[in-house]
DNA sequence: GTCCTTGCAAATAGTTTGCAAGCCG
DNA sequence: CGGCTTGCAAACTATTTGCAAGGAC
């Protein structure tokens, strides 16, 4: 993988936004940097630095992926009501069960949909 | 909600095949039994039904979703060798900690990636 | 009869891709 | 220089939606 100004601009972008955007809002912050740059691109370095493991994605109700550059494994909450996302750590033992069966578990994705603390008191 | 064969059969589908299915496939299996139904009836009940907690939906690495007839709580692990996709029990105190903060989880996603254990042997 | 639901077809929207030009190593 | 990468725009594809006709209650 070469390193171009634009996949080093999407990949500082993610790791510095403590938060996990869209592919288009990735684009939008990108483009300050480097005006021209092109929805395709972001798009292509995505799916790049997901299949290097560089970053990671999160699946919404929305109908858009969700990138994060955070990577070591934890668990999102996906708030209905503020829509924001937060992380939570992962218990470490939670998929033993299924290693034990010979299955190898090399990624796992842990989603909690409901409401955040903030929300759920109003 | 109106009961209406569509929704039935749809519904009856996704619960006696006890396998994960696209809108695409649901759309051709009930479609043997009602030929003229059409694919906007199909997601606008995979929606109605997936809002009443009647079916649930899989995100896997590819890009459609799939439904779930068999709602109790459970893990899903997709092989990403033979793409087929396996249940498992959840751990229940899953969340204890998050809840604990005050945050309400309405729902959970757990979805495991890799090899299963025939494709692991390989 | 009311109004939710359907079939149809057109519209969306996120994402992917082909291509010629550009740039990294 | 070679070939991965880019910008651009068009293509794809899953899903949604508007509308008039149909059917459940």
């Amino acid at each position: 993988m070469r390193e171009t100004k634009q996949r080093t601009a999407i990949l500082e972008f993610l790791r510095s936004k403590r938060q996990h955007c869209s592919a288009s809002e990735v684009y939008d912050a990108v483009r300050v940097k480097i005006p021209n740059i092109s929805l395709g691109t972001v798009y292509r370095n995505l799916g790049n630095l997901l299949e290097k493991g560089e970053i990671i994605s999160v699946e919404t109700s929305d109908k858009c992926v969700y990138y994060d550059g955070f990577t070591s494994s934890h668990a999102h909450f996906v708030c209905s009501e503020c829509k924001n996302i937060f992380d939570f750590p992962l218990t470490l033992d939670a998929h033993k069960e299924i290693d034990d069966m010979g299955f190898l578990v090399e990624n796992e994705r842990v989603v909690y949909y409901g409401k955040c603390a903030n929300c759920n008191k109003k």
